[in-house]
DNA sequence: CCAATAATAGTAATTGCTTACTATTATCCG
DNA sequence: CGGATAATAGTAAGCAATTACTATTATTGG
């Protein structure tokens, strides 16, 4: 049994556990200040001696996955051989952290659509921003070192990493097993990574036949 | 200006347009039924005239997205003089339908996330299954005509598929501008070719390996 | 053709319920 | 004690849904 009369710091950390917790099995943005309470075993109102707002507790979690998520992928990054490993050392962190925390990407798609940007939105936004940037780094030391194909489209590659994550998250949500992202992701990775890589067939396959016509909106 | 007193198929047909266009503008889950009736130019109450539940009218714009959405694709890949040209035509107007109605696959992933199975929840389950299926086919097709490798991990390749939209998606939303899917698309799909297409490098590919030419820079 | 009538589609107001948030009181511990 | 913290018991607002009623359209029989 949790102690009563915790301090506050550790009262809010509680807090962002548990509205992590509760991501992982329900909608975020359906999640209320009373379920949070009822998880800690406080009542609803004692949130909100920690917190000004529920915005505010959103912008404790969304710093709190900040921090972690961008450790874990710099700590994998470090210990790779190479750049492209460093991008499939990136991937596999990445890849166990979603499966610890399945209730983080959901509540970051959530927060990244909400129409007016809330403080804890802007903090999401700007954990991509940064970890595109890491990837965009790690692609282009791919590049130098020759493991990349020197046309590489880095930005393209960077927004399609992401996807793979976004692609397996949604497989989840279909099969109701996040463990099913584990399955499945090496053999995206596989393909991603033939994709990136320098090769044969370099340029000639970027630019075959595309049906780009003009739709009227 | 809509005329008041329309037949109640027409109002149905004009309640999804609602709802789909509003979702292009703010998260799907934060449309309630006031904001949909004030978009028609009609009382809130007026719609459970037509609608028996909130739920219903979700059931409704799920089932309309399905037939749009795979109509649109199957006749893209019809067009297409090969099975990966038809994978590349598939991308290529499912992208152009996501820029056509931007709100589609935000509502999607916040549908496929609720806890609670609710009868739209069960549509875009299925929407989904049956996209991968055609997928899964059109990369069989690919395989048996020697365009796919022939170790290609199908499966995989339609989860990396549905995570290009995703992706791409979620830049757009981060740079607050749906025709950035548009500008990507072309960099990211041939990435996604490229890992997906028989060529010199198949197997080795997939295992960490060393740079095989000079090292630039 | 054309009133009378039925059926349908709308409005305005209100329902019960849930929500985020707050004012007040009770409790702990140095 | 006294200062910080939690619990209690609210409030006002927003939500989907319902109700009682009105306006429009469709159908029918003489």
């Amino acid at each position: 049994m949790q102690s009563k009369y915790l301090p506050a710091e550790e009262r809010r950390s509680l807090t962002v556990e548990a509205v992590v917790v509760l991501s992982g099995a329900q909608n975020p943005s359906e999640i209320t200040t009373a379920a949070i309470a009822k998880h800690m075993n406080v009542t609803q109102g004692a949130l909100f001696r920690h917190f000004p707002t529920k915005d505010a507790i959103w912008e404790a979690v969304m710093e709190w996955v900040t921090n972690r998520l961008l450790d874990r992928i710099d700590h994998a990054a470090e210990g790779a051989c190479s750049p492209m490993d460093g991008l499939r050392a990136m991937f596999m962190s990445h890849i166990e952290f979603v499966i610890e925390y399945p209730g983080v990407p959901r509540m970051m798609f959530g927060e990244l659509q909400r129409a007016e940007a809330a403080p804890a939105t802007k903090i999401a936004r700007m954990l991509i921003k940064r970890y595109a940037e890491r990837l965009a780094k790690k692609l282009e030391e791919a590049k130098a070192a020759g493991e990349a194909a020197n046309d590489l489209d880095t930005h393209a590659a960077a927004i399609l990493f992401i996807g793979m994550i976004q692609g397996l998250v949604m497989q989840s949500l279909l099969s109701g097993d996040i463990k099913a992202v584990r399955t499945h992701a090496h053999g995206v990775l596989g393909i991603y990574l033939r994709g990136v890589k320098s090769g044969a067939s370099d340029a000639e396959t970027l630019n075959a036949r595309t049906p780009r016509g003009k739709i009227r909106r």
